[in-house]
DNA sequence: TTGGGTTCTTGACCCGCATCAAGGAAGCCG
DNA sequence: CGGCTTCCTTGATGCGGGTCAAGAACCCAA
């Protein structure tokens, strides 16, 4: 049975580096698997055993100090790749923080099989390549922004990356619903829940957006948050 | 004339990859390259036209924002690898802090030799795993450290990632010249050149380090310093 | 509907680090 | 050697965001 044939992903993700019968060959080598919001794929400092690719959900990454302190790392969409290939101890904890699909692969299996399929690891690399763009900018806000900058980047970035899969690329969404709580945002932009909360609060008294329900977001002035990013 | 034959960082940087003959015909695309301390390589947000192998010196990333707030985002020592292959804008500076050689390639050139030798790819990509595993890491620092846990961090890192190429890896060392000034380890660490300068001045104090003249660190209690990393 | 747990908001206070402002120490070139 | 520049240190002050502590809003399940 293959079910890649009929996978959601199969022309996002890394897979679709693939011909048809190579892809299965690949499928063959993967577990389908159902998280909970909550639940813990891959914990931070064990041996690197899976690897997986992201169907459905959202799913963090973070490490933590050992009083508790912690700090999001990463965050992962659909269609995208988790986990460390090539045998290292895996830095970060994989929690799922909606219900989520993923297609996992034991690490060794995936190695093998990588290596002998240059067009995967291009695509691969070339992920990995974004990903640490993306990171680098990360560093810029978590080192050198105010709690407003950052809460406003943060809006922005989630506006552009939470478009529906389904209905096309049609820009960034000016009304959407976070993946996180607030916890989650204030681990994120390295700050506290508080000042979250009465960072968001501010937005809202200027009108920039409005929050109708906990987790949902409404953007009423684009342009005012894009200057608040850049200047504060 | 082939350079790579004699190049000191041959079996460190991607290169170690190929083979003799393949080296010889990347090498022949390759140009030798000397840059003197403060040389900025490539700026933020242009095309990116080239890749580089770095043989000698340390560089800096760095991205900043209007206000002239800086961040640095990397630092590159010998055998590393710069640039973004595949056609993206490049998103940082890279910028000599000492004097330094680097051997570049025009990206396309490199992006078509590349696509061509999958054992180079894996090595850019095992590379690139790595830098982000570091990068993330890096973001916990940023985002939920104390000054002085920074401080220890970046004491602790230099004293690990400053080993003389050329006398084997008898792990860290006690004794170093930093290739930054204040105010660089300010903007690594998110902080300013003066409470970097007072968490020193402390450091010296409690007798966990000594700082015998402007850019040299003497490691005196390494358990200590490692205690203060973790908890302060 | 009620009750209990969780998550979010709000307020009061405080501390770490930034900011502002001199002053000192090195390096550099005449 | 003296003067200049650059880099670093030290001190005084203030603010942003952390911390502590209630309370409000929401979410379910019974």
């Amino acid at each position: 049975m293959d079910h890649c044939t009929t996978c959601v992903v199969r022309n996002r993700a890394i897979c679709s580096a693939l011909e048809l019968d190579e892809i299965s060959l690949l499928g063959r080598m993967g577990r389908h698997h159902k998280l909970v919001a909550g639940q813990t794929l891959i914990w931070e400092g064990e041996d690197s055993l899976l690897v997986a690719n992201v169907i459905d959900g959202v799913l963090k990454l973070s490490t933590s100090l050992s009083d508790g302190r912690e700090q999001i790392v990463g965050v992962v969409y659909p269609s995208d790749f988790i986990g460390r290939p090539f045998g290292t101890r895996t830095q970060h904890n994989v929690t799922a923080l909606t219900d989520a699909h993923v297609c996992t692969f034991s690490s060794s299996d995936f190695d093998k099989f990588a290596q002998s399929h240059p067009e995967l690891e291009h695509k691969l690399l070339e992920r990995t390549l974004a990903e640490l763009d993306r990171t680098r900018r990360w560093l810029l806000l978590l080192g050198r922004m105010t709690a407003a900058e950052k809460l406003a980047h943060f809006l922005l970035d989630m506006s552009k990356r939470l478009v529906r899969p389904d209905c096309g690329n049609d820009g960034p969404m000016n009304e959407f619903d976070l993946p996180f709580g607030r916890q989650q945002i204030a681990d994120i932009l390295g700050l506290t829940i508080e000042t979250v909360s009465r960072r968001l609060n501010d937005f809202k008294v200027q009108g920039l957006i409005a929050v109708p329900s906990r987790r949902r977001i409404e953007i009423l002035d684009r342009d005012g948050l894009e200057v608040m990013a850049e200047a504060a």
